[in-house]
DNA sequence: CATTTTTGTTTAAACGATTAAACAAAATTA
DNA sequence: TAATTTTGTTTAATCGTTTAAACAAAAATG
């Protein structure tokens, strides 16, 4: 019993066929329809509270108002804000966003790709982990409209919405050094991804800009997995070292976190013992005792213009990709402040 | 060009009706079918990268194999963890999670709640914000299997998966008792939920049990607009009345969040000025000088617990409705040390 | 008043899959 | 060898919509 109504109960219950209801219900024909009847359409619609089947609609207009998101790791706070934003934007045009979070691995990456896919999402909005070229190129012989976010792969031609972080890293070094550090170590990821390596080009060519040796020890890599280990150890090699850095640039919020948390430990004081930079905010940060200097990312436009690229191409599918880079904003806190 | 190759595409291709290529794909009629031609119609398959069209399989079957889920705020670590842990959960038996985030907003909450129930999620897993009771009602009357997590109205039967607020609470409040407080404080949040009257419940009884009397000024409620504000406030209300408090529970992490910062920046000490626990966990604790003292909630049974009862509903709908309160975990740290 | 135009509605095919039922050919049984 | 069973495949209806095309009745036109 209760079965959803369809189309044909409320036809049944007025009286008339069921493409006068889909007309009236969907305000198409509008001149043509006879007050009265599209009235009682709309009343019994509503008394019998029918709602549309999006399955059925889908499987006829091939449209499901379907966004796929996938992002790296959603329980960063960047993604989270990244997702919400997209979400909201989305949400303006009448889509309804779907995601999932790859967490680095390539393996859930193509699974949840392949989720999407099968679900018909009009669009994907993707932030790729490594080695994801081959899948890229597959969507782009399947014609499936898409943008990336945050990441992109330098030697495929695709849209995409990105940080400049180049320019960003090399800005926050250049901080570092105006703050008087000549010893400055950068802790990043050990990974292939084009965005991380373009961060580490920033310091190091900072560095070079201000004919500052580059020590090969204090650029330290960490692996995702293992990160804390590999982040205390990191952190200890560049303290603990014969000349220690006095100020460190950190490649990632995460990575901060687990630094700050061992710097506390250790009893080092921030920013007189060794300053503070990071990419990316975490209001993790907010009780320690030094607020942290950061790279901020314009994630509300990041988010808002992978929408509205993807959208664009949904519309028209031969849209050319489009470029967007966006520059960081620098904010300076206790963490660098000249001791 | 290069459209979604379909049934009839492979059918083609191979020779054979799109009934055949149905069969092989699906593994059905196993015995039966030629192993010759199963092989060529996975072949053909393969080669030409054919996937189902969801849509159109959905359409016949009435199984998405979706589940959707309204959580209260996603950028609430608890909310994420809940999610993940359903998202994980889900996945073991092949079904998606779509979900939204409602902020405690009941007109955002049914938009959302439409969005799922139009895209024919099988099953759905509800935090429901405030007086979303007629929701609520109107689901079971449209028999759509559905779960609540986290809260529940008392006046409803539904199946549902929540903390036992009142004990916890209790508990919560007890250990401060033991730690030797007598003046105890609690901010809450000023709302009609069940759960969170429970955790004020369970304060009030602790307190009645122990011969301590309540002083009402004791208990602030805060709203959840202007959280901040309202919760700096209610700090100083506690800590300078005549006779401060010496201790305070907190309703959440975020009420917590707010609190410690402002603690912090008012310079008193924890514990020794004010013993603090709290519901929740938050990693944004982690980096203050005095662990949190807290109640740590079984996320992930509540969500894979969520899931289980939800799929089972799905299964057969005249399932019973199942409520499970489960125990939380008083975790002591520096925060309520006796001073 | 015959013709044309407009108005209001219905018919029927389609989207891409699933699946019960029908069917033909081959294999088995009597 | 006729009857039955098994094997392998196809036919065709269906899910709930959308929408072009057809149609009938009413209104406007000449």
């Amino acid at each position: 019993m209760n079965k959803r109504v369809c189309l044909k109960d409320i036809a049944a219950a007025v009286g008339v066929s069921t493409a006068l209801v889909s007309y009236v219900l969907n305000n198409k024909k509008e001149g043509r329809i006879n007050k009265n009847v599209a009235e009682k359409i709309k009343a019994t619609a509503q008394a019998m509270s029918y709602r549309t089947n999006q399955i059925a609609k889908s499987l006829k207009t091939n449209r499901t108002y379907t966004i796929g998101l996938i992002l790296a790791d959603i329980s960063n706070p960047f993604s989270a804000a990244l997702a919400r934003f997209i979400e909201d934007e989305a949400a303006k045009f009448n889509y309804t966003v779907i995601f999932g979070s790859s967490d680095e691995n390539p393996e859930k990456y193509k699974k949840i790709l392949d989720a999407l896919v099968n679900r018909q999402a009009d669009g994907l909005i993707l932030s790729p982990p490594e080695h994801a070229e081959q899948q890229i190129l597959q969507l782009q012989q399947q014609q499936i409209p898409f943008v990336l976010i945050d990441r992109y792969f330098p030697g495929i031609e695709t849209s995409y919405v990105a940080l400049d972080n180049y320019e960003a890293s090399f800005k926050a070094t250049q901080h570092l050094i105006d703050c008087g550090h000549r010893r400055i170590g950068m802790i990043n990821y050990a990974s292939s991804l084009f965005h991380l390596a373009e961060r580490t080009r920033g310091y190091l060519a900072a560095l070079k800009k201000n004919e500052i040796d580059f020590i090969p020890a204090n650029l330290q890599e960490v692996k995702m997995l293992a990160l804390q280990e590999e982040t205390e150890n990191a952190v200890s090699q560049l303290l603990q070292a014969g000349l220690p850095v006095s100020a460190i640039l950190f490649g990632s919020n995460v990575i901060a976190m687990h630094a700050v948390k061992y710097i506390n430990q250790q009893q080092y004081r921030v920013p007189e013992d060794v300053a503070l930079t990071c990419f990316d905010e975490t209001d993790a940060f907010d009780l320690f005792y030094a607020p942290l200097t950061c790279i901020r990312q314009p994630v509300k436009q990041m988010g808002e213009l992978a929408v509205q690229m993807l959208l664009r191409k949904i519309e028209d599918t031969s849209t050319s990709t489009q470029q967007v880079s966006l520059e960081g904003t620098l904010i300076t806190r206790e963490s660098s402040r000249i001791s």
